[in-house]
DNA sequence: CCCATACATGATCACATATTCATATGTGCA
DNA sequence: TGCACATATGAATATGTGATCATGTATGGG
């Protein structure tokens, strides 16, 4: 039982991807990818955010690994990378309507 | 199938949540507090924290009900809040070992 | 009541980071 | 090649935040 206590390496991972999940923009930038990879400029558009500052949110989620980009003719589609990213956050969003915790 | 978009709110909510569990040495609390509840004396000199920082720490994750606190005479004891918690904690740090995502 | 213990709070500061603006790179078409 | 479209990058800035220091509050023993 009882997991074991993660490394300092883990915990240094471990951080990193939270603190990336940590940002309204970019959470929103995830789950509107979470069904099918979208372009840039729609994710932009339908959230409303400047081109500019889509790319540099997906640039950081690339470097952590949690996207996953692909180029399609003049068009970069992003999709979260992994099943681990997806059902991670499907999972948060579930939890956060059954559990009534808020300040 | 395919999880329903998250509303603002909740948007606003997980961002928050994530956004705490975004950091070394919170989390280094969170994991320590995982198996018992733990006084925060215990906790600053297991970590190696000053006593200051980590009740700014456990602050932080008590706004978000992250941690339950608990008097005992003259120590207060830390857990974590419930299970959605634990599990997810537990969960993650399972999941960095399966996946060798890293940059 | 006084004191030591255990924890919390407030102010401050150095540093990180989200956003914007300007500009660069890359892609396909005429 | 020249041009428009789509995305990326770099610099600059304002705001956020983790850590520290100093101090405050609460609890229990003598």
């Amino acid at each position: 039982m009882s997991g074991p206590v993660p490394s300092q390496h883990e915990i240094t991972i471990l951080a990193e991807t939270f603190r990336l999940l940590g940002d309204p923009t970019r959470l929103r930038i995830l789950f509107h990818c979470l069904d099918a990879p979208k372009p840039v400029g729609d994710i932009a558009e339908s959230l409303d955010l400047s081109q500019t500052l889509v790319s540099h949110h997906l640039r950081l989620l690339r470097g952590a690994r949690l996207v996953r980009a692909e180029r399609q003719a003049r068009q970069v589609f992003y999709q979260l990378s992994d099943r681990h990213v997806s059902d991670m956050l499907k999972d948060m969003a579930s939890h956060i309507n059954e559990d009534p915790a808020e300040d």
